[in-house]
DNA sequence: TTGAAAGCGCTAACAG
DNA sequence: CTGTTAGCGCTTTCAA
């Protein structure tokens, strides 16, 4: 156990804070006594700053620093039923992605006072339903979560709590209340066309479960749509497994590729997978773009690292996890932000395809 | 705005929510009068399972079905003094290092019950501070911290909450109670060992704001001095505000070399400064590490990636949330695990030092 | 094994 | 502008 005594790596001491209570956290009570007024223009103080005096006021702050008083926000939201706690449910952490949004989140979150509180479904839509149940307890004064498909309970159980909805990252479907995100439908498609513009014509596809990442599907389906649009289709897929990342990408398509020798452009699910296609390709001594061209989703900076920057379709997390943010708590100021705001995507050139 | 018409992508419908009560939620005591028992009865049924008869207990769960009861942990929190909320300040969620730490965390506090609260102090400890004192307003049942720098009051705000407090990442300090992490200092020296025993004389550094980011101040430190114990001592440093990132690495390089054309080795404060290194050495014709050796910290896939593995220090990141939190817990159960745990580093020898 | 009473710390609603 | 009253929904404590 450390002791009392420790010194503190400060050199300067903070100015000594009141002795804690016998037993417990000082009360709104017992600074009304001391400031010798009720606890509800404590209250007041607190919150409004309207309604009370100047003078009650500073005698009440006084009151208030002396006992060095910490609001007991579990007692105030149970008696106010508003908990200013945002619920951010997303499949993972497992890269930057999700992380960005969260950044994005708490920039709008909080400076307003707000408080997100994360948890990760791990691209499980029936674990994403038990945290939802869960989180419910918490009473929160709204809801973000990744992506516009869930079970059918979970839906019911968010619609039921009457409380706003932002499902972010997508737009290809129908939300529950909100949506703020991107067409991942269209990404995809957008990267077939420029494998097309470049005369591609043997393509393949690289990606993690499908059935788990949703997205990835939905982009890999806006791919497919658009070569089936030319009277293409894709040649060869490969599917692994597990999370995605680097080792992931560069066996996949080194099994791909062993299977279907004559591919001239592979698609991946996203960026980590196209890096770890890239590396293979390096090893292989494969020529990128001449021989095989290789494409990402997300923009991630790992992208621009190597020998050539990945070409791949940027996404705007930062601004989704902030836009989100801000639609959830105009709602709950009583404005009516649009259902659905569709923030798009940058085509990232790069030198891989 | 969605109308309720609206069909869920899922094709089989979830089974009937029970309408939701007029104004508000379930609470206890309804179930308790759908049961036929008190509300203490449901409460020990929610909590105990012990000490209630089978009967009973197959009654109130049916009642909680029925009614589709979700229990209010506000109330519950409030009436036992007791949130299961863990706090968790971390500077930044700007590269996948803190994430890592987070999902370690999350890891072993979910299946307990126990949800994490996240806050992020951008490497400034007055926030962080800020953060602390907002938090605390949650009544939260432990603390898990980045680093053992602190402000005295965040200290002493610490101290006197009376419930466990977890820093983590460091453990070159005293810990306000407890520690799991690695030395940063031994991590630095064994970077200097490492470019020494190459041969390397002449050698720079390139970091952020060391005033922010203290850790990598600690591996600078342990750096120079093992350069310090052969008589040897760092010839140029580069520092450079702004939150780290590939482009500030290249930059920061790009003009450390200008001023100091002679050098042999740049130690970088981390991985994404160094990849950036390695990209300005790309794009300068400069060999790595024929003629500059660089390396970084972390342990990052975006090292694996580039036509040469990055030299450099792994850190367990997901392994120090994970452990942290199983301390916490331990704690909140009368435990005593040890006030520091080093969880050590790995040296990755890569391919650019 | 079950229940009744009291209260956690705060705020809504109303009164003055 | 300030105070009083009455809970919010749950758990603690004690009694039966």
């Amino acid at each position: 156990m450390t002791e009392d005594s420790t010194l503190p790596p400060h050199a300067d001491e903070a100015p000594a804070l009141p002795a804690p209570a016998e037993g417990g956290a000082v009360t709104l009570e017992e600074v009304a006594a001391l400031a010798g007024v009720s606890t509800m223009t404590v209250s007041r103080v607190l919150r409004d700053q309207a309604h009370v005096t100047a003078k009650t006021r500073d005698k009440v702050k006084a009151a208030i620093a002396e006992l060095g008083y910490v609001p007991n926000r579990l007692a105030g939201a149970l008696a106010s039923a508003r908990t200013r706690l945002i619920v951010v449910i997303v499949p993972s952490l497992g890269n930057i992605v999700f992380p960005d949004v969260l950044r994005g989140i708490n920039a709008a979150l909080e400076p307003r006072g707000f408080q997100a509180v994360m948890g990760i479904s791990d691209y499980d839509l029936d674990k994403e339903e038990r945290l939802i149940e869960t989180m419910m307890s918490w009473r929160p004064s709204g809801w973000i979560l990744a992506g516009l498909e869930h079970t059918p309970r979970a839906r019911q159980l968010l619609k039921a709590s009457r409380c706003p909805v932002v499902e972010v990252m997508d737009v290809d479907g129908e939300p529950i209340d909100m949506a703020v995100g991107l067409s991942h439908r269209a990404a995809g498609a957008r990267m077939a066309a420029h494998f097309l513009a470049q005369g591609r014509r043997r393509l393949g596809y690289v990606g993690g479960d499908l059935g788990r990442d949703l997205r990835a599907a939905k982009r890999l389906q806006g791919f497919e749509q658009a070569l089936q649009a030319q009277g293409l289709s894709l040649c060869a897929r490969e599917l692994a497994g597990g999370a995605s990342s680097l080792r992931l990408g560069r066996g996949s398509l080194q099994r791909l590729l062993a299977a279907h020798p004559g591919l001239d452009g592979v698609y991946f699910s996203n960026d980590d997978m196209a890096m770890g296609g890239l590396m293979h390709c390096l090893h292989a001594g494969i020529a990128v773009p001449g021989q095989l061209a290789l494409a990402g989703f997300n923009g991630l900076e790992i992208g621009e690292v190597a020998p050539q920057r990945l070409s791949t379709v940027g996404s705007p997390r930062y601004e989704i996890g902030q836009v989100a943010a801000q639609h959830l708590l105009q709602r709950l100021e009583g404005g009516q932000p649009p259902a659905v705001t569709d923030l798009g995507f940058e085509f990232i050139a790069g030198e891989t395809a």
